[in-house]
DNA sequence: GTCTATAATAGGATAGAC
DNA sequence: GTCTATCCTATTATAGAC
């Protein structure tokens, strides 16, 4: 038995790579394939269930990816608003400074939506989960830091989606800032 | 020759249904027949250049909703608070409290990007200059008026974003009336 | 303007050898 | 774990009759 060309985890950030450019209906076992290196019997020797698995991998690493940019962050040792300024960066980074979409957004449209809203759903509120708890450690209630989450969360997404509209990554980068602002606005407030 | 069955208005008005649900790779031509009661000779009677031409009308219907829906509102002869308001009421119906999704947002994904660019670009701006138009007319300074005008837009399409990713409208009515006091405050400060 | 039929290709998925 | 070959379906698009 051959040994593998690529661990598994590098094949993992290649998918996520396709899925996230291209959705799920335009992430093609032909685009995959040649992303990854491997022929379409590698792909299935690796995701039995074919497009479906890898769609739901790419779920997975999202995860994993906010587990370790946002919620470990957001509950580190350091000041309330270091952290912030720490997950902010991490976002930046994760979508390139604006030029990337994001596979919450990707993987909630058209049929992908039925078949993995769960994933997606429990994603998003990892997320904003995290912002919730820190929010409410700063001494913001509950209800309100619900609130302001769902409020970061909406400006990330929409400076995404506008960004690559207007192919501006400046549009991005600036609501970023701006979201800097507000929640630490909202903190001192508290 | 035989009558149509459906006025051009109509099927153009179908198609948009379907990009805006689908994407352009989901919006298939057997979704596209089903929707419009058109068989495909009959749509590339209309479209001759298949599903792009398809593609560019459907962005065709978002600029004319726009100009009716956004644009000619914010440039009534009401107050500015009800020009706002109106178009905010606009946005819930346009968008069905939020469980659909934005047209700017699917053709601006994976390959249609590449396509469809310019046309959702000019969409795009079209909304902001109206915005910006108005912001100023309230004796907002240019530069601070695009900057508005950007954070309205993205707050919209994040909304909508993330009320179909927790398939949670209340996302989305919760964003326009955060944004409706936010444009209010703006403007009453200027 | 619509119909039926069909071409041509691309898509997802599987089988069996090594 | 990878390869080559293959199957089947769905997809876009066209041709020609009415």
């Amino acid at each position: 038995m051959p040994a593998p060309l690529i661990p598994k985890d590098e094949v993992s950030a290649r998918l996520f790579g396709v899925f996230r450019t291209y959705g799920y209906e335009g992430a093609t076992l032909a685009r995959i394939s040649e992303a990854t290196g491997l022929g379409r019997a590698s792909l299935y020797h690796y995701f039995p269930g074919g497009k479906d698995d890898m769609a739901r991998e790419v779920l997975g690493v999202a995860r994993g990816w906010l587990a370790q940019n946002v919620v470990a962050p957001l509950q580190s040792a350091a000041s309330i608003h270091a952290r912030i300024k720490t997950m902010l960066a991490n976002l930046r980074e994760g979508y390139s400074d604006g030029s990337a979409s994001c596979v919450i957004n990707l993987l909630g449209l058209g049929e992908a939506d039925e078949k993995f809203h769960g994933d997606v759903n429990d994603t998003v509120e990892l997320w904003l989960h995290a912002l919730e708890r820190l929010l409410k450690e700063a001494g913001i209630t509950p209800a309100r830091a619900r609130r302001i989450a769902l409020d970061a969360v909406v400006r990330v997404e929409g400076a995404l989606v506008v960004a690559r509209a207007l192919h501006d990554k400046n549009v991005f980068l600036r609501t970023l800032y701006e979201l800097e602002r507000a929640l630490s606005g909202e903190i001192d407030r508290a």
